[in-house]
DNA sequence: GCGACAG
DNA sequence: ATCTTGTCGC
């Protein structure tokens, strides 16, 4: 029986395996510089993108995936997409993206392809989860920017441990030096290199969220768009596809499968 | 060996 | 990721 464990644990290390030789691979193409199709002077970025997935509660594969696309600098949502995955690897550290890049390229190449909406197609896509900021340099936005050539943002809501640098330690600094929304601090690892941002989302938010390079921008332009998109605590981008993907679930999902306690009936 | 660990 | 009521403040 120690022997079946065994296995199993040296078929996930081989998998673990296979999967940074796929991102060290990957991050040849990445680009950690403005490589934009606008410029944010003089009003060329139109549409900027959020993606999201929403999981139903007690359940690690059922989930719900969305894309939005919202007009810059209004904020208004001019295009959204919604649907139901089946996810079909689980939550490792270090590797969300193997879990939910296939299902985000999808929604993606639905927009390419669309005959009416193309247009909308965003000219950067803020990401709910990390960009640079990632063991290896290569998180979720990362991993996804470079699989479909468009700038993203990756923003973490939660810290992830990497070059020395922990939570603790990093919500400390923040407290003593951001003290107002746009506030942040640099994230500067032992070997000196700036992972991303701690960033004060708005003047009474106390939890900053983690602003990294995904694929094609600088974190100086992340910045930049990340605080005129931000008005609660996650950019309206993210804010608005997570929204959506929740809602999604309540209307569809819930009272359509048994799951949990209904009017316990017979018996 | 032990703990940490985006969503 | 998800589980949740009240509560403080504009």
């Amino acid at each position: 029986m120690d022997n079946n464990t065994n296995d199993i644990e040296s078929e996930n290390d081989k998998v673990k395996e296979e999967w940074i030789k796929i991102q060290d691979e990957l991050r040849n193409q990445l680009i950690e510089k403005d490589q934009l199709s606008f410029n944010l002077k003089d009003n060329t970025l139109k549409y900027i993108g959020g993606v999201d997935i929403s999981f139903v509660k007690d359940n690690q594969e059922d989930a719900c995936a969305c894309l939005v696309v919202l007009e810059y600098p209004t904020m208004k949502i001019v295009y959204q997409d919604i649907e139901f995955i089946k996810l079909e690897l689980p939550y490792i550290p270090g590797f969300l993206a193997f879990r939910e890049t296939p299902f985000l390229i999808q929604l993606i190449d639905r927009l390419k392809q669309s005959q009416d909406n193309s247009k909308f197609l965003p000219q950067v896509i803020i990401v709910d989860g990390n960009g640079i900021l990632h063991p290896r340099s290569f998180g979720l936005a990362s991993h996804l920017g470079v699989l479909i050539d468009i700038p993203t943002i990756g923003i973490g809501k939660t810290f992830f441990h990497v070059d020395g640098l922990n939570a603790k330690d990093v919500k400390k600094q923040v407290e003593l030096s951001c003290h107002k929304g746009g506030d942040f601090i640099e994230l500067k690892g032992e070997s000196g290199k700036v992972w991303g941002l701690a960033l004060q989302s708005n003047d009474d938010s106390k939890n900053p969220i983690y602003v990294s390079i995904g694929h094609r921008i600088s974190l100086e332009t992340s910045l930049e768009i990340i605080k005129t998109t931000t008005k609660y605590r996650v950019p309206e981008p993210v804010r608005q596809a997570d929204l959506k993907s929740r809602e999604f679930i309540r209307l569809h999902f819930n009272n359509t499968t048994s799951s949990s306690n209904s009017n316990s009936s017979s018996k």
